[in-house]
DNA sequence: TTTTATTTTGCAAGTAACTTGCAAATATAA
DNA sequence: TTATATTTGCAAGTTACTTGCAAAATAAAA
């Protein structure tokens, strides 16, 4: 991701510029799956302290610039939100799918879903999909 | 929950009656919602240790009685597998329902999924549902 | 552009949520 | 009813974060 384009990101929230913000959301931006601390850390490792990305990651979920994925694995796991999530009233949802060979969990946008007929009396007003398959690049290895 | 049903379960899986096991299994049956170890430690505080308390909660995960719940709470909560879900082999998917009012979180049985469409070359092979609302009880109240 | 105010960072220490090792207690099998 | 195997309690350990505080960096004001 170009600088220019975080920096543009991170005024929009009124947050500071700086080095951390600017990495974290390059490397956010570079891929299409979602990331732990420890996938930033690796990249991270001798620039910044473990303080600050934790401390990095909280202040872009605060800020509606990533979202936090529920999944059983102990660690949590963040990704970029898309545009259309980036107003918070009007979030998109969207479905997580973890690929059971490598493990990464991407976002799909425009998963349709159709009817999902609940129990009466309960009041539906969101939904958070987690999907498990094979992606589209370890289905086309095998 | 009578001590013959948990004991007879207990014994299915091979697994030894003990005090802990039955009282947990039991207190899981009572309730229609998922519980976290602070809810089970809540009512045996004094009579098990924490390390036990976990322990039976991880026998009873790698033996199919009991379930995790992805949520995005940093704490893990479980709950009773119904009995379709008993064998692993034809595991029916559910939903669950967190109610943001009393924080619950309900396994609902019999939602159905229509027409999911995903992305092409991503293969589904299963699906775990997290909805929000308002559950029956909280709807009743308001 | 320099000064001032505010926020962020690094370091070390702290906390929450579990997990593990080991000897004693308990459950099942012989 | 003794022998074998598993489970429990206690204390210590680990993992995944979080917090306090002084120093450094960023932004606003002059």
């Amino acid at each position: 991701m170009k600088e220019s384009t975080t920096k543009k990101l991170l005024k929009e929230r009124k947050l500071r510029i700086t080095t951390v913000r600017n990495e974290i959301l390059s490397i956010f931006n570079d891929r299409n799956y979602a990331l732990s601390f420890y996938d930033l850390e690796k990249e991270l490792k001798t620039k910044f302290d473990t303080a600050t990305i934790y401390r990095t990651i909280n202040t872009f979920v605060e800020n509606n610039i990533i979202h936090q994925i529920p999944l059983e694995s102990k660690t949590a796991y963040y990704a970029l939100n898309s545009v259309l999530e980036e107003d918070e009233n009007s979030r998109k949802e969207h479905i997580h799918f973890l690929c059971r060979i490598c493990r990464r969990t991407y976002c799909l946008e425009n998963v349709i879903i159709k009817d999902l007929k609940i129990n009466k009396n309960f009041r539906l007003e969101s939904l958070k999909i987690i999907a498990e398959g094979v992606c589209d690049n370890c289905g086309a290895i095998s």
